[in-house]
DNA sequence: AAATAAATGTAGTGACAATTACACTTTTAT
DNA sequence: ATAAAAGTGTAATTGTCACTACATTTATTT
């Protein structure tokens, strides 16, 4: 696919000198965290395929050499940088708690914190990149940002909802399903745009939670 | 960002030497066609990126020189693929009658032959590409797929919401919006375990489509 | 402070792939 | 049938990159 000269490793033996070293103390770290930082830009601005690692190190300072003995090679580099960013996005929203009123606030702030994510710069920038490179072969980049994000998204509402199911509150079949189907309602509409680099209006973002919500909560309470 | 050696192009006359020519007979057409064949298996299997020119001429037969003369580069032989195949899967849905029924019966039509469309495996290599490829820098590849597919399909769908909404049988603050909710309810479920590579069952797709009108008519039917 | 380990900088290497060149053959139109 | 146009096959060109090697400098540890 892409071009990939040091795969000569004829695969016997676990292969270890393709294991990532990790430094220990003071200039190591900070070279790392640089190259980190610098790595991200690349990756968020041009994508897998268009960064070049000689131009990070050549950014970064430091040399070829300590990349490759922290990182393994350029995927290593790239899954280092897409596991910090996407745990730095989608952890805080796991541990927040989201029902303490009646169901239409509830929803309320669980919509606008989800906008929230997934409008970040940072937000889009992963999401372009989980969709954008390594798609052709399957990944474990896929799996991490699917798992940590709209998983868990899904999971936590629907949890919710099925709760409010089993009280009677609500009418649903499949209350994850429907969970799925609330999310789509309020980020669906701007998957496009953003993809193809429009911009989003805070106003946008709240009037579809408002009509979401509206047509939703119309749609499945008990009377 | 990709190589481009080509580009050498002064850019002071018009540049014609990029001009695609079109073949006007016989053998000409027969071996645009299984280029544009070949080059589409792989454009649909390895991504842009990753489909190599050379190799497609050798499964095509008939010579490089052809293939440039006719579609110019590499992105225009891309571009001509896309525009096909994204015809072929959208014209037939943007000229369907819909509207014939009650609303429920509307909506489930509507439903069923967009998800038909999205699910069909042209379909998601198509919106593959579209997200995959070309996609840190704008093209039109993005507008084509986005005004062809996505908007039409808004486009159908809230004229008739907007119908509704004002014979007073639909309470709906904006239609359109409502219309791209409608549709991320059916679809939008899917599209991440479909990117990942995982296959849906038609059951799945018609439960989402039964639970999605049921909430959806539900909630915004004026009583 | 000496020995050991890590980091640097520069300069390769090897592959791959888009695009062009060219000499040659086949088709098509006059 | 014959000249012009289009098509073919092969090989060369040119760039770009990931990754490696190595000789040298800097930091860390005992």
């Amino acid at each position: 696919m892409t071009q990939n000269p040091a795969n000569q490793s004829t695969d016997k033996e676990p292969v270890e000198q393709t294991k990532p070293e990790v430094s220990t103390n003071k200039r190591g770290l900070e070279r790392r965290k640089k190259l980190l930082e610098v790595a991200e830009k690349h990756f968020f601005s041009f994508g897998y395929a268009g960064t070049s690692v000689n131009e990070i190190v050549k950014e970064a300072g430091g040399s070829l050499n300590t990349l490759y003995r922290y990182f393994g090679n350029k995927l290593g580099l790239f899954e280092a940088v897409f596991k910090l960013k996407t745990d730095e996005l989608f952890t805080p929203f796991a541990h927040m708690d989201f029902w303490q009123d009646d169901i239409e606030t509830n929803l309320f702030r669980f919509g606008e914190c989800l906008q929230r994510v997934t409008s970040t710069p940072d937000g889009i920038a992963i999401y372009r990149l989980v969709v954008t490179e390594n798609n052709f072969e399957q990944s474990e980049i896929q799996r991490i940002f699917y798992q940590l994000g709209p998983q868990t998204g899904i999971r936590i509402l629907g949890d919710y909802l099925q709760r409010m199911k089993d009280k009677g509150k609500l009418d649903l079949e499949d209350p994850y399903l429907a969970a799925s189907q609330f999310i789509e309602m309020i980020k669906g509409p701007f998957l496009y745009p953003r993809l193809f680099g429009e911009t989003i209006e805070e106003q946008q973002l709240h009037q579809a939670l408002k009509q979401a919500i509206h047509i939703f909560l119309n749609g499945c309470l008990q009377k």
